[in-house]
DNA sequence: TATCAACACGAAACCGTTTTCGTTCGGTGT
DNA sequence: ACACCGAACGAAAACGGTTTCGTGTTGATA
């Protein structure tokens, strides 16, 4: 086993100052031309790499982002973190990731174990504990101690800091205007209690699509489930109940499930019955049939969220100015709708 | 925006040393009780946490630990990297994720930028670039230094240290014998070629369980596809030329792929052929029909992955024993087979 | 020959902790 | 009156770098 070499190391076996052996791997003027080379083969001969956590403490920076989402076993997430990891990695930064999995607790410890130093900034997306309790102190905390944060997705605007989302209100207007287009009169929408900033949103969305087609809004055919998990039951209740034509899900999941509910009862999709779903994840596409979707185009929100923070992370002015990125929702055609 | 305030700020203030200041937090004998609750009074107030990159610093340990694999959007690998987590946290470790991306370079870059302090043991799975090349001198290098790695899943015999797995050949074995008994003779094997470690080991419980109920191994019917991507086309072409009673797919998303191509073709599942795959995630449980699959515990190997390594890097002792755990997988029956 | 700039390098401070090893001072024992 | 002791605290080294500011040695110039 042989240890990693330090300066020290190298200074004390060419008998030269540590200062020197410092600048000569920096390939300063100050050094004479053969220094430097005799440091350097040295250097590599003994394969020396600068030790990041001493380089951190001097410039206090770490070149380290912290990410906090709610669950990662969620495809949405996952190209979350793809997007930002790609671009990170690329400027020669690391993601940490936290998990808040849902609760509020978890979301204040992981950003208090990451704020004393470990990361030069934040990306996350709230938990439905914290968007539910409206308490977002921990974040005031850290971005007044300077700390840059992004937030993406499940925002909230009490905090003045960069964001970026997609316009859900807008996907999920375009949604269901689709299904109007193709003359469904009855349409459900399946989602989670409004405190969620992205289900309120597409709630929205829904209204007022329905609203300029002079629809009525039927609460009864509007099921607010209370977190992201599956209630089955509730589900199932809500299809014995109502006879729809259509229905907007605000996750893959709750789509596919509601499909196969209701091929259980002979509907066929998408002619007795249309289905579209937010998440353009695996389960869309190889869903049978495969769903027409709203695409929240996960990796890019990733990608700007990770742009916007590091140029925030490097850029010396303290300017106060924040801005949020909102971007368009696509919406995917399949065999969920009719085509 | 206050910044924060370190010893030096409360050492000046309340007209101490530093020393005074770290042991008095410390609760030190040393100290008087007047003085420790003075500095901790002071320190409470003004919300005092001590810098973890200058304690990473002086005792060596980071506290994080890095997790190096090939893929995020893949079920699988998601549930690891939260069993990691969760495993992780509880003992006050944060987790550093970099994405290989499937390929060589990717990974050695990966571990290069971890390497040089900022973490303190590996947690990896090969990409499938490096299990063809065989080259594994990036590893050898790290634990060489004494940094610890356990490699999960997609491993190798080349490098010395702790390995998670679960049984791959008992799970295809268990997963053919099962198809066998429900009286399918051609049972087709959909996998990856063989430099991946899990799917050869896959192959070979799958050969051993044809070989022990006496019915011939076609090689015609065992596809190989070149990486973890879809090929869609030759999944196609092999069902056009093939026709059998039965299919194994080493992976979730082969099997749903599978299912849909016969089902357009007019076969029943499972009374006309069946289905079997690996992992178990959402598709399986919300594929129409829904996948009997052989479960791989993606969590439970993470959680025991992170142990291991914590284990490792807090033990003083140079122990060069090395263990291999290996799991044992669960087949999960639904209706992709017959009941 | 005294002066000076350029060159090549070293000393030391610094980042924020921890920890060892003094040091000071008042009190005790004889 | 003297040595000794323990309590309470501070100085300084150490972790591994970077960086500022000298400093000694040249050779050239006036």
């Amino acid at each position: 086993m042989k240890a990693k070499i330090t300066l020290k190391d190298i200074a004390r076996e060419l008998e030269v100052s540590i200062s020197t052996v410092s600048k000569a791997l920096k390939n300063s003027e100050e050094i004479s031309r053969d220094t430097k080379e005799k440091v350097q083969a040295f250097a590599k001969l003994y394969n020396y790499k600068p030790n990041n956590i001493a380089i951190s403490l001097k410039n206090k920076r770490t070149k380290n982002i912290g990410v906090v989402i709610p669950a990662i076993v969620h495809h949405f997430f996952t190209t979350v973190i793809r997007g930002i990891e790609k671009y990170a990695n690329a400027r020669g930064y690391n993601v940490i990731v936290c998990l808040s999995e849902e609760s509020f607790d978890k979301e204040v410890i992981n950003m208090e174990m990451l704020a004393n130093g470990s990361i030069d900034g934040f990306i996350m997306s709230l938990s439905s504990e914290t968007q539910q309790k409206g308490d977002y102190n921990h974040l005031k905390e850290v971005t007044e101690q300077g700390i840059p944060v992004v937030l993406f997705d499940r925002i909230t605007n009490e905090i003045d800091c960069d964001k970026v989302i997609i316009d859900d209100q807008m996907g999920a207007y375009v949604a269901t205007k689709k299904l109007i287009e193709q003359g469904r009169k009855k349409i459900a929408l399946i989602t989670t209690d409004d405190y969620l900033s992205v289900s309120k949103a597409r709630t929205e969305g829904y209204r007022k699509a329905l609203l300029e087609s002079e629809l009525d809004i039927d609460e009864s055919i509007i099921l607010k489930l209370s977190t992201m998990e599956m209630d089955e039951e509730r589900i199932r209740d809500f299809f014995d109940a109502q006879e729809v034509d259509a229905v907007l899900c605000v996750n893959e999941i709750f789509t596919v499930f509601s499909m196969r509910l209701v091929q259980k009862k002979g509907l066929k999709i998408p002619e007795d019955i249309s289905f579209i779903g937010f998440t353009d994840g695996l389960l869309s596409k190889y869903a049978n049939p495969s769903l027409t979707v709203v695409a929240q185009h996960g990796e890019k929100m990733g990608e700007i969220s990770a742009q916007m923070l590091i140029d925030k992370v490097e850029s010396e002015e303290e300017e106060e100015s924040f801005h949020t990125k909102i971007l368009e929702p696509t919406l995917v055609i399949r065999n969920s709708t009719i085509n």
